[in-house]
RNA sequence: AGUGCGAUGGUGUAACGGUAGCAUCACAGACUCUGACUCUGUUUGUCUAGGUUCGAAUCCUAGUCGCACUACCA
């Protein structure tokens, strides 16, 4: 057995380096969201990617937002990426914006114009688009491409100035209208947008575009491993030729596959849809793949980080079974999360020969997986909230749980015996009776009875009655964008159920929105922030397993 | 069609010419005052066809399949 985990083929590219002394050692990588949305688990995977190899190796590592198009980005989008990352666990070394290059681009630009490799372009982007070519077709040069230095010098500056309405000209980098690779058939450098910025308000009326601020920032932030998806490997080519042109900080670009889970989408157009179309109640619904939505929904940061570090990066395509995603989340909340009872479909059970008007309060240990978790007091009385599930008039053999003359526990408290229930005219059980054996008491049992079963139960006089939301998986198939039609006609109807009435025991009275919970047999559920102290609102984080389910479905 | 990237159990990921491993899932059992957790065990895999080699998931050749690229988005 080897003790040694083994490399990722990023770890193995910085190992590499280290040995060879590249860059004297030095690890900085660089997480670079544009402020346009709300971070989701794809991200999350790509900022424990990068905060996790310079923590490894020592390193740094940047947050930088690549806020290149006043358009789509805004301030409040700045709040909630840092907002996620921090929730995440991480510290970022630096906080920059591309933005704040905007001056420096600026003068790599001037200095490729010199250089000749660089020329101001009036053509319309519909002419630009039907010169640059296809992919078996080479493109043809622009008019404009054999312009002097001294008039492109001038016309950039002016495009600076404001003179130029938007589209009116841009700037390009002169590489080669042949190339196969479409992105060097002399890609744009710079648009014309006069816009105000998040940042720079109005001082700027040309942007650079991504081809010509990520590496360019990389470079001046000298950002050593600069990590991206897959999609980018086109991009590459020009990343580096760029950085060779300009002379400047050899970044290097390394990518690899994102990330994608079944029963969920993940591009920000279509999450977008499910926002503006009510198909969710918002960013952080806790049904979305957002990283607010997770935190919402319960998800703890650890089960994120333990999720990314398990399902390990490639290059190869890839969904990941979201059945991973929720092993994590039960196994950090199994250790973590105190143990409470919650009847979620209650149906009453009374102890028929418990004295009227009395009550035992029994200590019941919080989480048997933490020694340390300690006790709290659960009320007990005549009559009690138990599942309806709970109860069968005629059971199979196999059914562990209350059915007449059958034997089950109560958790932390008595066995009791089931004598019976009582119908109304329809039918329905609205009573179940049941005797207990009073030397069968928790934790002083001297009955020398075993049984197969424990249920949970509340106390009805000291019930509080609490709203429960229940999520499932947003969807009915595993990958909603490769199936026929529109990703939307494969919402699961039943992602969100909520129940009304369910009553939890009274220890759960002064809970706080966020805490973390596992009303015991159910799953694991949170404090929503839609709480009050009039009524708890909580959220199913994840259920059990069940393998009596399980065992029912294949009868 | 051109260029690039990729292909290992149901899923994700290792093995760097020398025993196909790990996690999850599934299944079976043990344990259990949660049908949870934990523990034990089992099933399932190298895209295809050639070649090199004592030996190939790994190297070579050809093919197949998948993905990406033709935004004044990132």
């Amino acid at each position: 057995m080897s003790e040694e985990k083994s490399l990722n083929f990023l770890e193995e590219i910085i190992e590499d380096d280290i040995k060879a002394g590249t860059h004297a050692g030095r690890v900085h990588t660089r997480f670079p969201p544009e402020p346009n949305g709300y971070l989701h688990i794809g991200h999350a995977t790509s900022i424990c990617l990068n905060f996790g190899l310079a923590k490894k190796y020592n390193g740094k590592c940047n947050l930088r937002f690549d806020d290149t198009n006043p358009v789509t980005e805004e301030t409040e989008y700045v709040e909630s990426i840092k907002a996620d990352i921090k929730w995440l666990g991480f510290q970022w070394d630096n906080e920059f914006y591309a933005s704040d290059y905007f001056e420096k681009l600026y003068g790599f630009a001037v200095a490729l114009i010199k250089k000749g490799l660089a020329y101001v372009d009036d053509s319309t982007a519909e002419e630009i688009a039907a010169t640059k070519g296809n992919l078996v077709t080479p493109g043809i040069n622009s008019p404009y491409r054999d312009r002097t230095i001294e008039e492109n010098l001038r016309l950039f500056e002016e495009m600076r100035a404001g003179k130029y309405k938007d589209g009116e000209k841009t700037l390009r980098a002169k590489v080669d209208m042949a190339q196969p690779n479409l992105l060097l058939r002399d890609p744009l450098m710079y648009r014309i947008k006069h816009e105000h910025h998040h940042r720079t308000g109005d001082a700027w009326c040309i942007y650079p575009m991504y081809d010509f601020a990520h590496g360019q920032s990389d470079s001046i932030e000298e950002i050593t491993h600069s990590i991206c998806t897959l999609e980018f490997i086109h991009h590459r080519p020009l990343y580096n030729w760029f950085i060779e042109q300009l002379g400047i900080f050899p970044s290097h670009q390394y990518e690899f596959a994102r990330r994608n889970l079944t029963f969920t989408v993940m591009s920000k157009r279509k999450l977008l849809q499910l926002v503006n179309e009510n198909h969710v109640a918002g960013w952080d619904d806790p049904r979305m793949p957002t990283i607010s939505g997770m935190r919402r929904r319960g998800y703890p940061p650890e089960a994120l980080r333990q999720f990314s570090d398990t399902i390990g990066i490639a290059k190869r395509e890839n969904i990941v079974d979201v059945g991973l995603l929720e092993f994590c989340v039960r196994e950090h909340l199994n250790k973590t999360s105190s143990r409470v009872m919650a009847v979620l479909d209650p149906v009453k059970l009374v102890v028929t020969n418990y004295p009227e008007g009395t009550e035992d309060v029994f200590d019941i240990e919080n989480n048997p997986e933490d020694p340390n978790g300690g006790t709290r007091k659960v009320p007990f009385s005549r009559e009690l909230w138990i599942e309806r599930e709970d109860f069968m008039e005629e059971a199979p053999k196999k059914f562990f749980r209350l059915a007449p003359g059958n034997n089950v526990r109560l958790k932390g408290a008595y066995i009791v015996k089931c004598t019976g229930c009582l119908k109304d005219t329809d039918g329905n059980i609205t009573e179940i009776h049941c005797t207990y054996l009073p030397e069968s008491k928790s934790g002083n049992d001297t009955s020398g009875l075993t049984v197969k079963g424990t249920i949970h139960w509340v106390s009805i006089p000291h019930a509080k009655t609490a709203e429960v939301r229940m999520y499932d998986r947003l969807f009915r198939v595993e990958d909603p964008s490769n199936e026929d039609g529109n990703f939307k006609d494969y919402i699961n109807p039943d992602s969100m159920h909520v129940l009304n009435s369910v009553f939890i025991e009274p220890a759960l009275a002064n809970a706080n929105a966020g805490d973390k919970v596992q009303f015991m047999r159910k799953g694991y559920f949170c404090v929503d922030r839609d709480s009050t102290p009039e009524k708890l609102v909580f959220n199913r984080t994840v259920t059990l397993k069940d393998a009596w389910a399980k065992e029912q479905r294949k009868a």
